[in-house]
RNA sequence: GGGCGAUUGACUCAGUUGGUUCAGAGUGCCUCCCUUACAAGGAGGAAGUCACUGGUUCGAAUCCAGUAUCGCCCACCA
């Protein structure tokens, strides 16, 4: 039979289960290649295998697949490519704790082969978590596609791409100074490495000269050092030290000589002008080493501890004990002048935190600056546009400093480096294929480099190795380049950059001509949400109790383009929040759910056609309104404005659709017949067209009904709503005139409400009203409407007057020069009314001198365009036509 | 030391090219309403000299300069 039963409440779970499972079944997210659409793709920043789901993921997730959405119900063959990240230090270090937790066993007694193992075993186990969280999230992903980056191909990409580079001359091994993190036992590129202003000390040591005279003052963060010492340098033109400069200095605690020399980098205002040279143990040192010929002592291992050539006394202590022990010493002999509190900035491995050390060592590089030039000018030139365009710069400003790229990392879990060493001859090899045999002397005594690759080696290649890359398939040539790459800003150099660079090298061509960055997710105090800090909120939990549609509804609307977010949620079990972020997409769902609830329930099962009922003005000012809001939701999605769109949305559902309209059609239910069938029909078409046009950001409650609405339409013109064809505007159903008049409207129904709030009449009770209008078309607008007035403001006799002629026992107001009386039955509080109107004529009064105050400025009325005059003119004059009348009502009141 | 953001009602934030619709929204607050879609709701209301100072302009939340506070990024000065 007709009665159709549905929860008043939004069920998020059950709903989001049934369309994910059917989603998935149909495989809407797979895109093809070559079928001649016009292409739109994008790559997902692949989530590192140890990552699970946090706000940031599902901020940034929700931003691609609003796009990919948007764009696959466009028409374009949308791919959106997922993967996963196998995030070399982190993955290996999340496994090591493991296994020493559950075993006690370091990964050294474990041995290279197995401890793999067992790190594939993690990322089979649990590796694929964050990618089931990114579905519970709705995200359309071509999820036939999913890549990682340890995948064979991706692999095959990575040594094709070294040894590519290594033989085009940009790959070099080279000796140099990198930053070194001891815990993790690997060098870290200049971007792993994040400095932190610290407070630290300022130390003077003195050392004195061979010769037995005073010698010099040198000053130095880090004491411990001093035993790696070959010089110190003080500058060529600073005279304080001119006789010293070729003399010999005696190194305390060492006891050997070391030369005091002359180098322009040494800043003569800072500390004493004389700096201690420590080539094997700093930068700069390392720099002036090479420019002296100074042979560095490196008097650190690998694991922050001191090393034999520290000397016997030093050896084996760690750097913070090694440290003491020198302060300790000098202090002892006299040589510690002073302590001075000193701020710096100290480098900390982005893994782990630990306090990174500038470490001489052998590892491999990228020459950068080739890589960068074409880079750099497919951002000057226009090609890649970055979204907000503030990051230009910043991109910019670091490729042009650009320095070379550390790519060895001395870890087991990541790609081998493709390098192979003969033990006999020395030869070294690099190939794409294991080397078995030395290609110089035959040797089969061949070992491969024991070190792995940057993570982000191949993550720079993600936009073209998960499409086949180096084979040319139909995937890369009809995806490639991407279209968006939406991601946080942190990794523009990391990853961003770098992918320009690869694009351009390897492919001849960008890897995507849109960036678009968006803000950080921060908690209600603006900190960042991680893990360490505790004040991180679970995606997971939030679809729980407010469901997948409002997280990422509640996310997009606060999201203005670029901009932080900040979030407020106590979370399932603390304590009640004054404000709760996403309260506003689970109300708001629910809002959805009970208008297709209402059209659902009255229509009983179908809704059929009644073409030929006069259409009354609502129903036309909706199709106007809706008309407009296609086109501009269109335009906000098409430039990132997304929190613009799902303002738009929310505004133009709930109040334009719910409170007017919904509400105007109720009583024409009511009545039955044609007229139902209409308003109802109507009703649904642009419920179901908002559907699609807000489907990209709630994706669930959005199919749901769209479903049914179209059922009841019996109109399903697809399968699913993420392949149904995005609304088009139709311009010519756009009426100003229409909506003029409906504002109008509105309006006076809106003063009535006013008035009787105000008078203490409510709207249970029906009311007696009188209109005067300002004009004829204002009578003719307001009669033809008058069952409008009459059902939203509760009238129970609508009648016309004159203007200023105010009924006795009534209350006046005013609205677009209408007059409005309400009837109020018995007593007139007549001092109340007086001072409403008081009140009125007083904001007006205001209102009118402000604006004939710029009417009389000469300057205004020469310079300022004629209908801006003209428009300030019209406001003054309708103002006071409307003051006069509530003058006049007011007057009336005397008697 | 550079660079970049932010500063708008009690709270959290919008505000594209300076001028009706620009002083907005949501939350909170006050009044009324459990009206047959929704109390996670409806109707109405109070509340802001748009951080400060100066400038450009007929006209500035909006453009320019400077100041303050907060936050972020970058930087080899030991």
């Amino acid at each position: 039979m007709g009665t159709v039963e549905i929860e008043k409440i939004y069920n998020s779970k059950a709903i989001e289960e049934k369309w994910l499972k059917f989603w998935e079944e149909n495989g809407f997210g797979h895109a093809v290649a070559g079928t001649g659409k016009n292409p739109y793709s994008i790559v997902i920043p692949p989530p590192n295998i140890t990552a699970v789901l946090h706000l940031g993921h599902a901020l940034n997730n929700t931003i691609q697949d609003i796009l990919i959405r948007f764009k696959r119900m466009q028409g374009y063959e949308s791919e959106w490519m997922p993967g996963t990240d196998h995030a070399g230090i982190a993955t290996q270090n999340v496994v090591e704790r493991k296994i020493s937790r559950e075993t006690g066993k370091t990964r050294q007694d474990v041995g290279r082969e197995d401890f793999i193992r067992e790190v594939w075993k993690f990322r089979e186990e649990t590796g694929g978590t964050i990618i089931e969280q990114l579905k519970r999230m709705g995200c359309s992903c071509d999820w036939k596609r999913e890549r990682f980056t340890m995948d064979e191909g991706l692999s095959r990409a990575v040594t094709e791409v070294f040894v590519r580079l290594y033989e085009k001359g940009l790959i070099y091994r080279g000796k140099y100074i990198i930053n070194w993190c001891p815990r993790c036992q690997t060098a870290l590129s200049d971007e792993e490495a994040e400095h932190e202003e610290q407070s630290g000390h300022l130390w003077y040591l003195r050392y004195p000269a061979a010769d037995g005279s005073e010698g010099v003052v040198v000053a130095t963060t880090r004491p411990e050092t001093m035993l790696g010492d070959v010089a110190v340098a003080v500058n060529p033109a600073d005279q304080r030290y001119k006789g010293l400069v070729g003399k010999k200095l005696i190194l305390p605690l060492v006891g050997k000589e070391i030369p005091v020399i002359a180098d322009d980098f040494v800043d003569p205002a800072f500390g004493t002008g004389a700096v201690k040279v420590t080539p094997a143990h700093d930068p700069n040192d390392f720099e002036i080493g090479l420019r002296h010929h100074l042979e560095p002592v490196i008097v650190m291992n690998g694991d922050g501890t001191m090393s034999a050539h520290a000397g016997a006394e030093f050896e084996g202590l760690t750097r913070e004990a090694a440290r003491k022990k020198v302060v300790e010493k000098l202090t002892g002999l006299g040589n510690l002048v002073k302590i001075e509190d000193h701020l710096h900035a100290v480098g900390h491995c982005y893994r782990c935190h630990t306090i990174t050390e500038p470490y001489l060592s052998s590892q491999w590089f990228v020459r950068m600056k080739t890589l960068a030039e074409p880079a750099i000018d497919a951002v000057k030139d226009g090609r890649i546009t970055f979204y907000p365009e503030r990051w230009t710069k910043v991109y910019l400003g670091w490729m042009e400093n650009i320095r070379d790229w550390c790519i060895s990392r001395q870890l087991w879990w990541g790609h081998r480096i493709p390098v192979y060493y003969c033990n006999v001859c020395g030869e070294v090899m690099v190939s794409r294929t294991p080397v078995t045999e030395c290609t110089k002397c035959g040797s089969a005594d061949i070992v491969q480099d024991p070190d792995v690759l940057d993570t982000w080696f191949s993550s720079w290649l993600w936009p073209f190795s998960t499409f086949g890359w180096p084979d040319t398939t139909p995937e890369l040539r009809t995806f490639y380049p991407t279209s968006t790459l939406s991601t946080a800003p942190e990794i523009i150099f990391f990853w961003v950059a770098r992918m320009i660079m690869a694009g351009i090298e390897f492919m001849g061509d960008i890897p995507f001509s849109k960036v678009y960055l968006h803000g950080t997710v921060r908690d209600e105090q603006g900190r960042k949400m991680s893990k360490s800090l505790g004040n991180g909120v679970d995606p997971l939990e939030v679809i729980e109790t407010h469901g997948a549609d409002a997280l990422r509804f509640s996310m997009i609307i606060i999201t203005a383009q670029g901009q932080d977010v900040f979030i407020s949620y106590a979370g399932k079990n603390g304590k009640k929040q004054e404000h709760n972020t996403f309260d506003t997409g689970r109300n708001f769902a629910n809002k959805i759910w009970n208008a297709s609830r209402l059209i659902l329930t009255l229509s009983g099962g179908s809704i059929g056609r009644a073409d030929s009922v006069k259409k009354d003005l609502a129903d036309r000012w909706i199709v106007s309104r809706f008309n407009r809001e296609k086109s501009s939701i269109t335009q906000m999605l098409e430039n990132f404005k997304f929190n613009e769109a799902a303002q738009t949305l929310y505004h133009f559902i709930w109040h334009d659709f719910c409170d007017w309209y919904l509400e105007i059609i109720k009583p024409r239910i009511a009545r039955g017949g044609d007229e139902k069938t209409f308003v109802l029909r109507n009703a649904a078409e642009i419920l179901a067209g908002s559907m699609q046009l807000l489907h990209p950001i709630m994706p669930f409650v959005t199919e749901e009904i769209w479903q049914l609405l179209n059922e009841h339409l019996g109109e399903k013109q697809s399968a699913s709503i993420m392949i149904s064809k995005w609304p088009e505007a139709d311009t010519g159903l756009i009426d100003p005139e229409i909506e003029r008049e409906m504002e109008m409207v509105q309006s006076l129904i809106t003063t009535i409400r006013t008035i009787r709030n105000e008078m203490n009449v409510p709207l249970g009770e029906k009311a007696d009203v009188m209109v005067a209008p300002a004009d004829e078309d204002a009578r003719r607008v307001l009669d033809a409407n008058s069952s409008y007035i009459m059902d939203l403001a509760s009238v129970k006799h609508l009648a016309f007057t004159e203007q200023s002629k105010r009924p006795p026992k009534s209350a006046a107001g005013i609205s677009d020069k209408n007059e409005v009386f309400v009837l109020l039955e018995g007593l007139v509080d007549f001092d109340r009314e007086r001072v409403r109107l008081s009140k009125e004529i007083e904001r007006r009064g205001k209102f009118i001198a402000s604006i004939e105050n710029k009417l009389s400025n000469e300057n205004f009325l020469s310079k300022a365009p004629v209908e801006i005059i003209e428009q300030e003119r019209r406001k003054a004059n309708d103002t006071r036509e409307e003051m006069k009348k509530l003058i006049a009502n007011l007057e009336s009141l005397g008697e």
